[in-house]
DNA sequence: TCTAAAGTAGGTAGTTATACCTATTTACAG
DNA sequence: CTGTAAATAGGTATAACTACCTACTTTAGA
């Protein structure tokens, strides 16, 4: 029997195009497709799928929270995870979410099918840039370095005001919504920027683009 | 004969996506692909193609600088812009241009056949939401309405500038970028502020990648 | 239960951005 | 040839951001 798939990505000709390709293989089946992170939801709730090909940038619920949750409805249902970027601080949440592929989409169309065949059989596929720095942390955190290895997570609230600022909320109004002083919302500004090591608005919105925190 | 497109979308699973969609057309066949707006330009110095297909957002050379040199090569050229966002400048850019297809890419994937079908016999083809307003605009402007239509277009400048900014850049290093003084600089992003109705530096950022000024 | 992390909030300085002005030179179209 | 748009550049004032401080409270985990 087909290993049934479930697509979900905003762009109904990504999705189409990347369901053209699937269909090419006898032993995958695209059994349904979702254009945001709730109605991918949703589906995980009420129908059985073998995998789950999910796109970090979507309106709603983002591929990552909408992951998140179908690991939760379900600790076994395998999720791959389809993202333009790179960024090593959303590999980790990802992979610490417990989603076992992550292919790049400037990476080749017949990635996407090793990836589906071997994320099936319970195991990890990575894209080879993102699995080279995931085995070269792995080095790095067995060896003697004790360099200062900037692996970024920002907490819960950081990531609320970062997303309010990439919305394009000043201070004050991030301040204003989450009911806080300016000066917490500042603090949280800073702590973020330190974080991730970013002196300017200009990079912070583009991080939080580019980690799906938000969408343009 | 077939229809002989090339592709241009620095994804190269979507590429492949749509490459494998429109296979499965008897009368169309992708001849070449481009990662880039440079590669496609060069394709088009250097064969003879059909129609070209091109990604709005793409790094060295955004699609729609590309397009330009496309139609500067052979002003008879058709070109289709694939886009994500049905942003009104661009399109009047594009359609100035002598673009004369216009697909977003949450449409179905056959309005992409339609469009090669269309615009190769030398009609226009846009998506049914871009041509709604191109229609409205159409008919306001036969009207009596005297009121201000805010139609957007940066000048070369202004785009330039836009671009380093939403690349990060601060005021005195665009300045010093564009070897212009910091006086200059802030007269043109003011002016971008101004035509585009903005007034916060993350909407502006928001809006170059929105348009592919930049990528992220 | 104790402690570390997260969330809260304030102070102060220096830098950068925003919003108005005005004005000159260049290039191009009517 | 002549006006208009574009590109250049300066002035001034206010608002917002960045980068440091310190310090208290709450929450969750060892």
């Amino acid at each position: 029997m087909a290993i049934e798939v479930v697509l979900a990505d905003d762009h109904a000709i990504v999705r189409q195009g990347l369901s053209a390709v699937i269909s090419q293989e006898q032993d995958i089946k695209v059994i349904k497709e979702a254009s945001n992170g709730k109605e991918v939801v949703d589906i995980a709730k009420n129908a059985s799928v073998d995998i789950f090909i999910i796109d970090i940038t979507m309106p709603i619920l983002n591929g990552l929270e909408a992951s998140s949750q179908i690991m939760q409805i379900n600790p076994r249902n395998k999720v791959i995870i389809l993202s333009m970027h790179d960024n090593r601080a959303f590999i980790e949440r990802a992979l610490s979410l417990g989603i076992k592929g992550y292919v790049l989409k400037d990476s080749a169309a017949d990635e996407i099918i090793q990836a589906i065949r071997v994320v099936y059989k319970n195991e990890y596929f990575l894209s080879p840039r993102i699995s080279t720095f995931v085995i070269q942390d792995y080095i790095d955190s067995r060896g003697q370095k004790i360099g200062e290895k900037k692996i970024v997570s920002l907490t819960g609230r950081e990531r609320e005001v970062l997303q309010l600022i990439a919305e394009g909320y000043i201070n004050k109004e991030v301040a204003t919504h989450l009911k806080i002083s300016l000066k917490t919302a500042l603090a949280h500004r800073n702590n973020i920027m330190q974080k991730l090591g970013i002196h300017r608005q200009a990079d912070l919105i583009k991080y939080a683009l580019k980690e799906g925190i938000t969408t343009i």
